[in-house]
RNA sequence: GCUGAUGUAGCUCAGAGGCAGAGCAACGCACUCGUAAUGCGUAGGUCGGAGGUUCGACUCCUCUCAUCAGCACCA
């Protein structure tokens, strides 16, 4: 009788004859030596497997390899499985116990609980333990056990975290262990063939995490690492890591003398240096303009606000323990307001509305101030005290798609202007299940989410979708950037809601002469002053574009006989508008161009005798170099045209 | 807020139970200079803060503050 053979579909288009149970490695080989060498697993009808997965059946197999995503997903996680190996190794099996160890970009984490608090000199320890496993080739191998079997294996284990998995795992789920040597673990794999083919590893950090990210679980030791399949790779990534430190806004913040901080006026409040606080002028000025252009009317409203304010809005039912604490005054409680929605909101009610006067937009560059938690304070990034290019548009429900959409627009021309090309549209949700952050009301919630994705999609912006990143009141379009340490934020924000509206009683009359409820479109643009300085910082390197720059230019006379030249240049430029400054001091030219090269301004003007002569400078470009003697009139001309169009 | 690490001159960092160190920056003097650091000199510190152990603490212990990483949070 003839052995049963199963027909592979190859990537190429091949169809392929197997017997019955031949594995992922035997396809590989029977294509070529090399192919069999290089292979770590398979996708079976798009589905990854491990490399002995036995093909019961006819299907699609692709060669898993590491050149490829699915290959670096199976290493790193088997990398995972190394290091919590070589953990229970040093510290005993029963003293480690294992939560999660997932892969994540760039590399992976484990999740352990221990009594032992691990140090940095501990995971040079783990890491030489790994290279050991590594070096003992240990065959990694998949067993399939029962709900049963497999809470028995880690109830003797004595694991809590794995048999609280298990429990939780849906009934009808394929438990998997796999093991190599005397260690074993739950997972649901695929993982390498054998820890042999584990080359390229570094662990880099360990911090605490909450099992199963809630606050009130027990905090468990999270040890960060990353893997690649050479060596090289890793070196390279590492460099990677350090070169985004350079760009941290924290130390180009502080080279350049933007801004600082100080124990003695508070943590996570902002001290503007006279550098930041002139990029901060030119972008408030800058935002204030276009807004005006737009229709938008700016107000200023008090920091400050009552307590009862914040009752009405329901910020004070949410947010109460995020707000610095309410003072009492006379027979007033007050508190440093966290939002400016609710002082917006008077201003529509401080007269009466007509659907001929919608949509009203009004704006502020309104400074606020958050409790946030003293963990979470990070640079610019994330502080007490902000300011917010925040406005509130109030329309009629048949203008919300058109105003939408200009909003949407505006955020376009801004980052056009700004240089900004790295950002995703994030349509943020409620959580249905979370009752408590989000305010009831199913119906509300379904048509505000519906109408703001309809809006979205037919502005044909490509978005993604999250749950629960809805604000209380409703759901969010947020645009979503990366710092440079690659941690992601939201810069720009715009937010459809109908609840404010009715909760301070906001009313219209309608061409029928009733009274009608507008809608809000909470939006802000570039963000907090504070968060947009830290991304553009981040963004450039520090090489703001001229038009940003706290100094454009600065005239650098070759010796101190041309100071009267240069007093001259730095007027004219002066006169044009041209933020410039000038270097009279004593020193050598090459040491003066290092300093202004290092202070990252855009244009050096060196000037001499051949200059004063012919009354030109030499022109010398951040990024360009030395670009020669030319007429002063024409280079003014050059940055001034620059400076107008806002070149990036 | 939680877990861990770190905190020494303006900056970057070394050191260590017995007199506190370097480079850069600052200041002074000399050089008057042509595209990323001229030379010499001077000054600069309650070693984050408080308490304790000790004959003696920058060093060891406790507490505290700040910073960093991560978690949680982010209207």
């Amino acid at each position: 009788m003839q052995a049963v053979s199963v027909k592979v579909t190859l990537p190429d288009g091949a169809v392929r004859e197997y017997a019955q149970g031949s594995t992922i490695e035997d396809v590989a080989g029977s294509i070529s030596s090399g192919l069999k060498k290089n292979a770590v697993g398979g996708k079976v009808n798009g589905k990854v497997v491990d490399l002995n997965y036995a093909l019961t059946g006819d299907a699609a197999v692709e060669i898993v390899t590491l050149d490829n995503a699915d290959g670096l997903e199976m290493y790193r996680h088997s990398t995972a499985h190394l290091m919590a190996q070589a953990i229970k190794r040093i510290y005993g099996d029963q003293a480690v116990k294992l939560g999660i160890g997932p892969v994540i970009e760039d590399g992976f984490y484990y999740d352990i609980d221990m009594e032992h608090a691990l140090t940095p000199e501990d995971l040079l320890a783990i890491e030489k333990e790994m290279e050991k496993i590594s070096q003992e080739n240990l065959s990694i191998s998949r067993r399939e056990v029962s709900r049963e079997d497999a809470l028995r294996i880690f109830g003797e284990l004595g694991d809590p975290y794995k048999l609280e998995l298990i429990r939780d795992l849906p009934e009808d789920v394929v438990l998997s262990i796999y093991d190599q040597g005397e260690f074993y673990d739950l997972c649901r794999g695929p993982h390498l063939p054998s820890t042999g083919r584990i080359k390229a590893f570094k662990l880099l950090s360990v911090a605490g995490a909450y099992w199963r990210g809630n606050a009130k679980n027990k905090m468990l030791q999270r040890i960060y690492g990353t893997a690649f399949p050479k060596k090289a790779q890793l070196d390279e990534h590492l460099v990677l890591l350090e070169e985004a430190k350079k760009r941290d806004h924290r130390k180009l913040g502080k080279d350049l003398k933007m801004f600082t901080f100080a124990k003695e006026v508070g943590q996570g409040l902002p001290i503007w240096l006279p550098k930041g606080a002139k990029l901060r002028r030119v972008m408030e000025r800058y935002i204030v303009d276009v807004e005006e252009s737009l229709g938008y009317q700016h107000v200023y409203t008090p920091v400050m606000g009552s307590v009862e304010l914040y009752k009405i809005s329901g910020h004070w039912d949410h947010y109460q323990e995020d707000m610095f604490p309410k003072m009492e005054m006379d027979n007033e409680e007050l508190v440093l307001r966290p939002m400016n929605c609710p002082h917006h909101m008077m201003v529509y009610k401080s007269d009466m509305r007509s659907y001929r006067d919608l949509p009203i937009r009004i704006a502020e560059l309104a400074n606020q101030f958050r409790y946030e938690m003293s963990g979470a304070l990070t640079g610019l990034h994330r502080v007490r005290a902000m300011t917010l290019n925040d406005a509130h548009i109030f329309c009629r429900p048949d203008q919300i798609k058109e105003e939408f959409s200009r909003v949407v627009r505006l955020i376009q021309r801004v980052y056009e202007d700004f240089g900004i090309k790295d950002y995703r549209f994030r349509l943020s949700y409620r959580d249905p299940k979370d009752t408590e952050k989000y305010y009831p009301n199913d119906e509300m919630w379904e048509m505000s989410q519906k109408m703001l994705r309809e809006v979205v999609e037919e502005l044909g912006l490509p978005f993604f979708e999250a749950e629960g990143e809805a604000a209380f009141y409703g759901p969010k379009l947020d645009v979503q950037i990366r710092t440079a340490l690659k941690k992601e934020e939201t810069l720009s924000t715009a937010q459809l809601d109908f609840l404010l509206p009715e909760r301070f009683g906001l009313e219209y009359v309608g061409e029928d002469g009733n009274k009608h409820r507008p809608v809000v479109i909470h939006r802000g643009i570039i963000s907090t002053m504070e968060r947009m300085t830290a991304f553009l910082l981040e963004n450039f390197t520090g090489n703001l574009p001229t038009w940003l720059s706290p100094v454009q230019a600065i005239v650098i006379p070759v010796s101190n006989a041309f100071d009267g030249y240069v007093k001259q240049v730095e007027e004219q430029l002066l006169a044009a508008g041209v933020r410039v400054e000038a270097d009279y001091r004593n020193e050598k030219l090459g040491y003066k161009i290092r300093e202004a090269q290092l202070e990252k301004i855009p244009y050096m003007l060196i000037v001499g005798e051949n200059e004063m002569n012919s009354g030109s400078v030499s022109v010398r470009k951040r990024g360009e170099g030395d670009l020669g003697a030319q007429s002063t009139q024409e280079v003014i001309d050059k940055i001034v045209s620059e400076i107008r169009n806002k070149v990036v």
